[in-house]
DNA sequence: ATGTTC
């Protein structure tokens, strides 16, 4: 994108002024390097989803933003019920609460690299990756409904977990007001063989160092130490939030004019929250989410049990688990006034900064960890949300790397064996069921990610904690 | 993202 076509109102702030159908701005958040690498989508996308009735303040692109499916993936916006707000399938995405956890372990370095290639085997035979993946749990009815509304800590019930997860994963491990009885049998069949698996994409197991630290403070109160070794899942809802996904998009796409909702895009169809259609979708979504917060606690179980066996009595306590595919009832305060709306976050996480009424105790002085996963190759990032993201973008903040480059595109231009060959060159295992998966999530198909960072940083919306650098990844 | 075109 050209940045002489937004108007740039702060270091790394841009607008779109509204003008046709928008009835708030657009607003990106970048340096001028990301603008221009950004597809010309994004703002048009951006500008799409600030036409939608009830968006409240503006509709925002995140660093890491790229094109998307009806939103851009990066893009957050708000929206109030009592003004006529919608919900929209395609504004969530199809993987609901696709997420991210990342897992602190008692180890350093000079433990894994002994043992790298050996761990790398077991990890990807005990956890199951790759489109249509299936592990050793079955769901009979009784069971899908209370996973469904039981989220995490159904998982945990079930020996899937440890209590003390619990209260670091978004929500308590739980997302109230589920309503399994909205979610087809199609979507619960689907999911029946698929709990405790990776799926494909760009969902990955990774077996990460820490490299530097930037926030000594924040560092300590996440356990976060030089040259230990953290474990990092990317993943969500499978099957089953594809087809809620698939099927309510279908319905609201039919139903909207009717509504007397003019959707400037198929892709963005949506419902009022105040409606039949409405209500349920976000009945099925919320057991979506908790179908991917149990899926997410048993990949984190899976991943124990391989540690245990090579590293017998060690520990993987969980540092935080976020959804980067939602939308949550949440209290936000525009214009002096405290209002209750509906954020969508898509490819986008919350970020809430210290003091925060809703962050677990341990977090409370430093901010909410806010997990960026890179590409394969690259770095992630811990950072700790800023107070100032609520003012910002109802606090919330970048989610990884993001795309730079399509899927085609980068099959054309890398061979998966290339990849997996180049890394291993770097002290990087890789192990995929799929050399085309490798091939289109290779390295250089994402941005910078050390930019993306750097400009969340810049914007307010979080800071740097640690930067990780990855050893093994399972990859779907 | 996805039993990658019910």
């Amino acid at each position: 994108m050209d940045p002489a076509n937004f108007t740039q109102i702060g270091p790394v702030m841009w607008r779109i002024e509204p003008t046709g159908a928008m009835r708030v701005p657009a607003i990106i958040f970048a340096d001028e390097e990301l603008i221009r690498g950004m597809d010309d989508r994004v703002a048009l996308q951006a500008c799409n989803v600030a036409t939608l009735p009830g968006i409240v303040s503006a509709s925002f692109a995140m660093p890491d933003a790229h094109w998307g499916y009806g939103f851009p993936i990066g893009g957050v916006a708000a929206f109030d019920p009592e003004k006529g707000g919608v919900v929209s399938a395609g504004g969530v995405g199809f993987d609901i609460s696709c997420g991210v956890r990342t897992m602190l372990t008692s180890l350093s370095v000079k433990d894994i690299l002994p043992v790298q290639e050996a761990l790398a085997e077991s990890l990807f035979r005990q956890i199951p990756a790759g489109a249509g993946s299936r592990g050793k749990i079955t769901l009979d009815d009784a069971e899908m409904e209370a996973m469904l509304v039981g989220g995490a800590r159904w998982a945990v019930e079930q020996g899937w977990g440890e209590e003390r997860d619990l209260e670091r994963i978004e929500e308590g491990g739980r997302m109230e007001d589920a309503r399994p009885h909205y979610v087809s049998d199609r979507a619960k069949n689907r999911q029946r063989r698929e709990m405790g698996t990776l799926g494909s994409g760009n969902h990955y197991l990774e077996v990460q160092a820490v490299e530097q630290i930037f926030d000594e403070e924040a560092a300590a109160a996440y356990g976060l130490r030089p040259d230990g070794v953290v474990v990092t899942i990317h993943c969500g809802s499978r099957g089953l939030g594809h087809q809620i996904g698939s099927e309510f998009l279908k319905e609201m796409a039919s139903t909207a004019p009717e509504a007397g909702i003019i959707l400037p895009d198929r892709e963005l169809a949506c419902a009022p929250i105040k409606s039949e259609l409405g209500e349920r979708y976000l009945g099925a979504m919320r057991a979506g989410i908790n179908c991917a917060l149990a899926n997410r606690e048993i990949l984190g179980d899976l991943s124990r049990r391989v540690f245990g066996h090579h590293f017998p009595g060690t520990r993987l306590d969980l540092l935080f688990d976020v959804s980067h595919n939602t939308c949550k009832p949440e209290t936000h305060e525009v214009d002096g006034k405290r209002r209750e709306l509906f954020v969508h976050r898509k490819g986008a996480t919350r970020s809430l900064g210290a003091g925060n009424p809703s962050l677990p105790r341990a977090f409370h002085a430093v901010g909410q960890p806010v997990l960026i996963g890179g590409s394969m190759g690259t770095s992630s990032y811990v950072l700790a949300g800023e107070p100032t993201s609520e003012e910002k973008a109802f606090s919330s903040a970048c989610h990884g790397a993001g795309r730079a480059m399509s899927r085609h595109a980068a099959l054309k231009q890398w061979s998966g064996r290339q990849i997996v060959d180049e890394l291993a060159a770097r002290g990087i295992l890789v192990r995929s069921p799929s050399d085309r998966g490798v091939a289109e999530e290779a390295p250089g198909a994402y941005k910078d990610v050390e930019a993306v960072v750097l400009a969340a940083e810049r914007a307010g919306l979080a800071r740097r904690v640690a930067r990780m650098r990855p050893l093994i990844c399972i990859k779907g």
